[in-house]
DNA sequence: ATCCAAATTTGACTTTTGTCGAGAGCCGTG
DNA sequence: CACGGCTCTCGACAAAAGTCAAATTTGGAT
């Protein structure tokens, strides 16, 4: 009798497991099943969040340049992940310590607004499974047809698939071609009360994107090499939620942003926990202008951009003395 | 070099394997020690809370009794232990039942009181381990010198250790000779600061005792069994934090309730959650006082209880009608 | 300075767990 | 009603994790 392994079951020899500390011969016994089934149930646990395996992230924020660039910046928390000492790849540590921050930073009944981009869809990737039915996850930005997995929609998707909680897809471009246009669709309703339910949010993940010819808006075909390049001389500094911000983290005035479906600041800057992480090195200013912005409460960097912060904020602080 | 194992390479072998997935073996080069080291390390690990496993209770809600119960119970939320469904002792399994919902109930800075018992003791035993540094577990009634291990302020300390919380001791004795002493103690500003607290408490941990001769009470030495039965027949229903309620769940008017230190019902009232776990069919009777007096509001049961529990509501529902 | 007790580390061994392909039951379809 | 596709299940093997006693190191006491 082959029947659908029901969750009840899932459950069971997981609560044996785990809570009980049974082994899984003893639950196969239990359940009157195969020990083989014991061990594919529990993977199926951890993978649909109902066996849940965090491990605590302090030892990242316990750390003292953490604390100092807390007080430097005048940020929530910051987590710095050390670079090069644990893995080859330290933008993927990078990754793995932001998805175990935000998932520690979720709280039921929470409303989650999520970006989009290289960093945030492998967060998305690398997160492990949670329970959490009564939360929603909503997207911060129109959509670009990007040739690449890591569109808004399918970051945001992605991250809730994970979280067992409900996508909110936003059903947009990211960018128009005229400003006219624009202003309708802002002004539909579906749209327009999405834009409107994003400051409901209790907690925001994003990252910066830097203002060069790699931008993923110049590589998607939002923007040329040549127009961002012209945006950059005009004070563009980093770009946040497919928007465009200057040095002091406000929105740069230019047409692009004015045909951009997205997340406004100020909406962004109303919720509660706004969690940024930054991979690159090369995205330095792009993230000053963030932070100036106030557009970020809680950090993740790696440790070489956290020492070039925190060098920064002390020339900063001499200079003004 | 056999350095103290620094809570550091603790946190870093449980960082690898939990959150990246690497291999005992590769965590073991990572870090340049034995793979039996990393063994350990990971077991400390578990052990002092760095990482956490802990299973949804979802299933145990989800049970439609439970529902129905929640209803006519109005409680916020009620858990069901399958009875004799997993395992050979049932009581264990409403113990495991509820450490879970205890840790699931408990939030970052919050203040938990606890009462003592048998039943708390066990879940304090095989509760897991948290890492919850800004949690304080305070006692909610004096010290018994009890010949058994769970004495009110072992259970308090037990709670904190596991959950790497700070506990607060009552530097008293349960119940006192003369009221006129209780009264003086009372008034002390170290017990009347303690007393004070309980109510700033967001949950609390306890079970009800039965009123007979086999009550702690009793067996501590705190009442006769001959008083005990008097007490019986004056209307004791149950007891509570070391007090004596009716069966309306209000403090019985008697000598030995004027003479105990202890969380007074009206301050337990307060307390946002309180969470009552009872694993003995022969409670049923304490269990329906302290339901009716309002001294929970999330519930922990065996599935005979629940469904005795539903029965009686059916029935005075009816008498009602 | 030297020794002792306590704690940590390790290699070797045992137990437990993960995985794979074969086989069996279920269900919709032709 | 037979057929294929599907998923679930199980046995057996391989891999990984747990454990133990001996060896090593540490820190403090004499």
């Amino acid at each position: 009798m082959a029947i659908r392994p029901a969750e009840q079951l899932i459950h069971k020899a997981a609560w044996l497991y785990y809570a009980h500390g049974l082994r899984q011969d003893e639950v196969a016994n239990q359940l009157n099943i195969s020990r083989a089934s014991v061990a594919m149930y529990l993977r199926k646990a951890r993978e649909t969040g109902i066996v849940n395996i965090s491990t605590s992230t302090q030892l990242f924020t316990d750390d003292v340049m953490a604390r100092r660039l807390e007080d430097a910046l005048k940020l929530d928390a910051v987590w710095i992940a050390p670079e090069n000492a644990y893995l080859a790849d330290p933008s993927t540590d990078i990754a793995v310590l932001a998805a175990s921050v935000f998932l520690e930073l979720v709280r039921k009944g929470d409303r989650i607004g999520v970006a989009w981009g290289r960093t945030v869809y492998t967060i998305a990737d690398i997160m492990s499974y949670a329970d959490l039915q009564d939360v929603t996850v909503v997207q911060l930005c129109g959509n670009l047809g990007a040739p690449y997995s890591y569109r808004p929609d399918q970051c945001t998707m992605e991250i809730a698939r994970r979280l067992n909680a409900k996508g909110l897809n936003f059903y947009a471009p990211l960018v128009l071609s005229t400003e006219d246009l624009a202003q309708g669709l802002r002004a539909e309703p579906v749209i327009r009360d999405q834009l409107a339910g994003i400051s409901d949010c209790d907690l925001a993940l994003y990252s910066i994107g830097a203002v060069d010819a790699d931008s993923h808006l110049v590589k998607c075909g939002a923007l040329t090499a040549a127009e961002m390049a012209a945006l950059r001389r005009e004070g563009a500094a980093g770009v946040i939620a497919g928007q465009i911000i200057d040095a002091g983290g406000e929105l740069l005035d230019c047409s692009y942003n004015r045909r951009v479906i997205s997340a406004g600041l100020a909406s962004l800057r109303v919720i509660g926990k706004r969690l940024m992480v930054v991979q690159e090195d090369s995205k330095f200013e792009p993230l000053l202008a963030a932070i100036a912005g106030g557009l970020c409460t809680h950090l993740v960097v790696g440790a070489r951009m956290a020492q070039r912060l925190l060098d920064h904020a002390g020339t900063s602080a001499e200079k003004a003395s």
